[in-house]
DNA sequence: CGGAGCGGGATTTTT
DNA sequence: TCCCGCTCCG
């Protein structure tokens, strides 16, 4: 048992640390010998008629995966039909389940790969999840179509009904930059107190109506008023119109959306639920309410039969309670799934016996759970151990002193973490390693996607392959700064909104005319020039070259050579690297698409370095060593989590401290200050309570000066009583809104041009007495369709636009 | 239009 | 205390 788990723990090592170097690496797994994951591995002679004689047929050499599984492990990757629930504690081989289910009914030809829907949160663990399914079946895990996240599966099939979502199929995918650009300027226009109800509190709002899966129809009444004035609702309307004019989605629309669908057009469900004749779905305890109707929905049986769902997950992990994920959906599995079979993974292969033992006491504390006790036949090891410092400049200083030691004790740096609870605490130790000269990386910073150039950089390239793209232009319009400040982008705002077209169709008619001033009307049209020019190119010059191209002429990357600064030269070299990876893809949209939904920050760099990271971060992850710091209270648990969820609050802080002491191999070692800087201010704290969760027997205490903090009430969750199951989509409102569009009453337009539009004729004639925002009084000279030469009365003869003007009385 | 100066807010984060 | 975003002024 012993030599079966070391070898199983070598195979997970091994693959976690291959590096990743993006796009498509799955020929190198696909050549590897599969038998590298065993070393050591003794072959069982293949029953007859099993697996392995199976697969020898098809494929040669094919490897006996299901003989290096446990036997609960085992069950869950052979009892492929009907439900099944596989409760995967921490360290327990659950990705090795999912990849061996995956390969074992590809082997058995139970499905071909493109039958099969294997979910997952993250772009990183469908990565993983890919080359481990590679590296046990081969080159066929390459027609694993229906393999992804939850959002990126959601954007295939939503692409392929758009129409029936009000989008076309090209449509754009916000992010939460485009968002709050967005909903500012609907804030604004309805005149909400924005320092009352940032845009950000609102985004925040409609995210969880939509994890909820709430279309604005559907919000409860109390709820849509309760926020903005009593606005909160047709705020979020308002948005989702705003949303339809633009062809844009945001991340809550790719699901919402494709349910919306799903719920609206049988037909469409039932050939979705007959192809996928296999689900899995990884992280299951962070399932949302959309997702979960989603895949409700998907498993659903045509024939009546019971769904052959897969689920794994671990419910004492979940952590993202709030961004909407709901622990009870993983609770609630049996009863959701009549005749699921529950199978409990418990055997750990990660930690030692103490960390494991203080780990499982510390999570028995919480009530919400369906309870499994890890266990393992591993040694006891080191007790995990707990430190009392005067203060956060103690605690950096402490650790970083047991860092260098274990250093000089060939400890690797690769293998040793500082998880904290949040970001700020990370700062007192990136001061003190410096000072140390300790190699330390922090991770989970900002995504490479996110970071202010290739924001530019790709609102540049949207611009060019989408001109209805609003957001995009309105970000680089200026960027780098060429004098079109707010002022001239309101006057092409203001005509942009009244004619209901895009921003670049609005200011290709202002050029004609001189609403704007005259060097800001010929650098526009300078700029509207070359996204004409670039436009043209798309097709005929290779989109990389083209992109650099673009960068280039912009003046883009000139902006940045011209900043001095070390930070500029990051920049730079991120903008090249963005060039570099679309190589990667065959077109400038495949780019796009990509981008808005997958890339992630992979910055592989060499030597070995020591990992800050919060706890959430470390979700997935494992070391040999782990420090975690600042145990208090008010920190941890955390003061917010508590004030706002109460107990719910609490057990959510008491899985994150369980995930934290589980990410340990060998070593786990806790901190806790009695001082602490809190927004400035030192403040004395208390000794975090869930010290007191830790089993003595287990644990070695440094110095304690106790904890003496007692449960206070705890506010009531105040939505606990919500139903979003009961959501329809057939109020009239909105069948309406899908029917006409939005506003129901725009231009024709194709691909977000304008086909036809034109102002009311015979609105003005010459001789009218107008008024004009900018230029004051005047008399219509001569009308040239929506085109008004005006002799103003303070500023002379003026080319100006009809919508600009107001008739007065004579 | 863009820089300086002031006030409010300050968990966790993926897609 | 520190950082960001908004406002005001040159």
């Amino acid at each position: 048992m012993l030599a079966r788990h070391n070898l199983q723990r070598a195979g997970f090592d091994k693959r976690r640390a291959s590096p990743h170097i993006g796009g498509d690496d799955s020929q190198k797994a696909a050549v590897s010998d599969p038998y590298d994951d065993f070393p050591g591995y003794e072959p069982v002679a293949p029953r007859a008629g099993g697996i392995a004689a199976r697969a020898l047929a098809a494929l040669s050499p094919a490897p006996d995966f299901i003989s290096a599984l446990n036997p609960e492990q085992r069950e869950a990757v052979e009892t492929t039909e009907g439900p099944v629930l596989v409760l995967a504690g921490a360290g327990t081989g659950k990705t090795r389940v999912l990849t061996s289910r995956i390969a074992h009914i590809l082997a058995q030809g139970q499905a071909r790969p493109h039958q099969i829907l294997a979910v997952t949160f993250t772009n990183k663990a469908a990565r993983e999840m890919k080359e481990r399914i590679a590296a046990l079946i081969g080159p066929s895990a390459e027609g694993m179509g229906w393999l992804g996240t939850f959002h990126a599966i959601s954007t295939k099939i939503l692409r392929r009904h758009a129409e029936l979502a009000g989008l076309k199929s090209n449509f754009t995918i916000l992010d939460t930059d485009d968002q709050m650009r967005l909903l500012k300027q609907i804030l604004r226009a309805e005149n909400i107190d924005e320092k009352r109800w940032t845009a950000r509190t609102i985004a925040y709002l409609i995210d969880n109506w939509k994890n909820r899966g709430l279309a604005p129809k559907n919000v409860p009444a109390g709820e849509a008023q309760a926020f903005a004035n009593g606005k909160g609702g047709a705020i979020y309307a308002l948005y989702q119109e705003r949303l339809k004019i633009l062809n844009a989605a945001d991340f809550g629309d790719l699901l919402l959306e494709t349910l919306k669908i799903f719920r609206e057009n049988p037909d469409v469900l039932k050939d979705y639920q007959q192809r996928f004749k296999y689900i899995l779905v990884d992280e299951y305890q962070d399932t949302n309410a959309v997702q979960y109707l989603w895949l409700r929905l998907l498993a659903q049986r045509t024939d009546g039969g019971k769904p052959n769902l897969c689920c794994v997950g671990d419910d004492d992990q979940s952590i993202y309670g709030w961004r909407g994920a709901d622990v009870d959906n993983i609770l609630r599995f049996e009863k959701d799934f009549p005749g699921a079979k529950v199978i409990r993974l418990e055997r750990n292969y990660r930690s030692t016996g103490h960390i494991l033992a203080a780990a499982a006491h510390l999570i028995a504390h919480n009530t919400d759970r369906l309870g499994k006790t890890l266990f393992t036949d591993g040694e006891d090891g080191e007790k995990p151990q707990v430190s009392g410092v005067w203060d956060s400049e103690e605690e950096a200083r402490v650790i970083g002193e047991e860092i260098e030691q274990l250093q000089r004790q060939n400890h690797s740096l690769d293998e040793v973490a500082i998880l904290v609870r949040a970001s700020f605490q990370m700062r007192e130790f990136e001061e003190r390693f410096i000072t140390l000269g300790l190699p330390y990386k922090v991770i989970g910073g900002p995504r490479f996607y996110e970071r202010l150039e290739i924001r530019d950089a790709l609102a540049y390239l949207r611009c060019t392959a989408q001109p209805a793209d609003d957001l995009a232009f309105e970000r680089i319009v200026n960027t780098p700064k060429r004098g079109l400040g707010e002022a001239s982008l309101q006057i092409v705002h203001d005509y942009a909104r009244r004619q209901q077209i895009p921003l670049m169709q609005a200011a290709r008619v202002l050029v004609e005319t001189e609403e704007l001033k005259a060097k800001q009307r010929s650098t526009l049209r300078a700029l509207l020039k070359d996204f004409e020019r670039w436009a043209s190119e798309i097709g005929q010059t290779p989109h990389h070259e083209l992109a650099e191209k673009i960068l280039e002429e912009s003046g883009y990357t000139d902006h940045w050579k011209q900043e001095k600064s070390a930070e500029a030269e990051g920049r730079l070299e991120n903008l090249k690297e963005l060039v570099r990876s679309m190589e990667e893809f065959p077109d400038l949209g495949a780019f796009l698409e990509h981008v808005s939904l997958v890339m992630d920050a992979d910055n592989a760099d060499g030597g070995a370095r020591v990992s800050i990271m919060t706890l959430h971060g470390a979700k997935g992850l494992e070391f040999e060593t782990v420090f975690l710091p600042g145990w208090e209270e008010g920190l941890f648990p955390h003061q917010r989590s508590l004030d706002e969820n109460g107990r719910a609050g609490l057990e959510e802080e008491r899985r994150l401290a369980y995930v934290g002491v589980t990410r340990a191999r060998r070593r786990a070692k806790i901190y806790f200050a009695t001082n602490r800087r809190i927004h400035g201010l030192w403040q004395t704290t208390t000794p975090s309570r869930f010290l007191d969760d830790l089993p003595a027997a287990h644990v070695q205490v440094t110095e304690n000066r106790g904890s003496g903090s007692g449960y206070g009430a705890y506010a009531q969750s105040r939505f606990a009583n919500m139903d979003a199951f009961g959501s329809r989509y057939d109020t009239p409102g909105w069948k309406r809104a899908q029917k006409n569009g939005p506003g129901g009453r725009g231009p024709l337009t194709i691909e977000g041009e304008v086909l036809s539009r034109s102002t009311p004729t015979g609105a003005f004639a010459p001789g009218d007495r107008v008024f004009h925002q900018k230029f004051g009084p005047g008399s219509v000279a001569a009308v040239d369709a929506s085109k008004l030469t005006i002799d103003f009365d303070k500023a002379g003869r003026k080319l100006v636009l009809d919508s600009f003007v107001e008739k007065t009385s004579k």
